[in-house]
DNA sequence: TTTTGTTAAGAAAGCGTTTTCTTAATTCAG
DNA sequence: CTGAATTAAGAAAACGCTTTCTTAACAAAA
């Protein structure tokens, strides 16, 4: 058996409160009798039992994070960043995949809700309403990750990329640095907010530099390689006038965009500048991508988590600062 | 506060012991009385406190996963594999992050312990003694994932790549395919026991095929794209005459080899081959890569886990089955 | 002195379950 | 029928802590 808070007040010759006294730096207690069972706790190697003080102390420790999937570079990218934060608040990480089905996000939501986690970080898309009202269910502070609801009020403290500006911004350096006839590709913008706001990132820029967009200029296909490959494919077989500059809606589209512009013997950036969005690649792909990146999301995230506990009430959209990373996928246009 | 199990055999009108057994199925409980409960448990949408019944149970239906690197692509891939195992157990997977630093890793297994976890699994390297000696306070099934001790008996069920034998493989396979030139280029063999075990392979399978390896063929460097383009450039340079093809420790080396040989204008697979190993870069990379994958790592790695419940003695070294993969960065030689 | 206030430490209660122990009710063999 | 065996369900104990309540000891103020 392992050896319990008696063991420890036994050996030590003082009371059980005593020794949760110590062990919690609570409450006063005698220099003598601190080091007594000081002394017990490393003697028998005494390690308190979660459950028993999650019971009465209503914590657990735990931060909850669920996600769409963990094998996804970016998302695991913010996991470490998560860990890394609750490490330094004496916390640990549980992290559940859902595999892209809200089903299952309501399973695991269930399981976390019995295990009365300290708080949520939901990594999500596709919200629908049954999600939403288990995620009401948590007492604990709840963080919407990836993806807010547009509804309007926040319901739930939303943190996400700032896809609006960010793609202005990327579609306007494009344009600074000369060129006029830039296509986009992104993903679907009927279920991903990102996609929406990136689009309307791009058009906003477009449309106050008095730039003409025809329709075939824009795709949205999948968030994948297959999805970039697939629009860049279009786009060049629709348009004898060919863009000088992509902007993408993931660095994966990017990837496949670049990949499909080579099979055609176009060179990036050369001939076509791509612009990519996440920062997703960067270590492995054969160009250095220009990209997106968003900065410290796990501070921000835990940060929200954390100081929730004071200012329960205000629930905000949240956005993480970026950075435009300029590299080799893209150049001036003359 | 919360609906406990009082609540609900209150407004069932039953005892508290009832609710339990019809919560857990177990016990002997009369149609009647089950349905009361079972009505009242949907109509207060009661959870369980999982707390206490670990209090009491002892279990905590939680595995523990203890990896260097979250964000290494082969780490989040078995992350996903295990994950879906403890789903279908019905167990929920705690990941912790160690960040290669024993010191913090020996922190995280401490506080695991005070949760009393179901199982643990160590995906680590450089296991040293405090390290073990950490993992030999679990009273829990533990399990060694990726390294092994090498010392002899296993200590602790050990599941790892079968390094050995499929770098022998691999090394058959160009062989096989004509070629006589072989380099090697791995990771630090001092530390990294699939380092070694690689290295191993590759030298068995080319002596008993009666080959020569010089010396300036074997190189170690980092397990990474810099260690893989730094490795092959030592070859490409103290050798005039090069090889035809190289086997590679990982995939990383394989795509740092492969950009350095991109550098000097030679092509893969047209001059030289290259052969990975783990299967980890084969969606985002240019050239599909020839590699070794490692198949069901999460279905084994749970199975030995919750196998143990009743073979608690037998530790076992066990290796996942693998595949040879043949891509495109590999060819004939004639 | 006596009273009041303060401090250190123990006693006891309680957190929400499961499990063991009892009891009452029912069935069945003789 | 009676007594033994079986079953369903409640009472009570236990899990390992934290927290509240209480007491004893002592110091400071009247």
């Amino acid at each position: 058996m392992a050896v319990t808070i008696a063991d420890i007040a036994a050996d030590a010759k003082v009371s059980v409160p005593t020794v949760s006294r110590v062990i919690n730096g609570a409450g006063t207690v005698s220099e003598e009798l601190r080091e007594r069972v000081i002394r017990s706790v490393e003697k028998m190697n005494y390690k308190p039992n979660a459950a028993a003080r999650s019971l009465i102390t209503k914590r657990s420790d735990v931060i909850a994070v669920v996600e769409a999937d963990i094998t996804n570079p970016v998302t695991a990218r913010i996991l470490w960043e998560i860990d890394a934060c609750c490490m330094k608040h004496n916390k640990i990480m549980l992290t559940c995949n859902y595999d892209s089905s809200n089903e299952k996000a309501i399973f695991l939501l269930d399981k976390l809700l019995e295990r009365h986690v300290d708080g949520l970080i939901f990594m999500g898309v596709h919200l629908d309403e049954p999600l939403l009202a288990k995620l009401r269910e948590f007492s604990c502070p709840v963080i919407l990750a990836q993806q807010g609801v547009e509804s309007g009020e926040c319901e739930f403290t939303t943190v996400t990329d700032d896809s609006y500006h960010a793609a202005r911004d990327v579609t306007d350096f494009l344009i600074q640095e000369g060129h006029r006839r830039i296509a986009y590709i992104g993903g679907d913008a009927n279920d991903y907010t990102n996609g929406k706001l990136r689009l309307q990132g791009y058009l906003n820029a477009m449309e106050e530099n008095g730039l003409e967009v025809p329709a075939s200029y824009i795709r949205q296909e999948q968030f994948s390689i297959e999805g970039g490959h697939q629009g860049m494919k279009e786009i060049y077989e629709n348009n004898l006038k060919l863009p000088s500059a992509v902007v993408c809606g993931s660095d994966m589209i990017a990837v496949g965009a670049i990949r499909f512009l080579k099979s055609v013997d176009l060179s990036v950036p050369k001939d076509i500048s791509v612009f990519g969005f996440d920062d997703a690649v960067s270590d492995i792909f054969e160009i250095p991508l220009s990209t997106v990146r968003s900065c410290k999301r796990g501070e921000i995230l835990c940060e929200q988590l954390f100081k929730k506990q004071e200012e329960q009430g205000k629930k905000e959209w949240i956005y993480y600062p970026y950075q435009v990373l300029r590299r080799n996928s893209t150049r001036r246009h003359q």
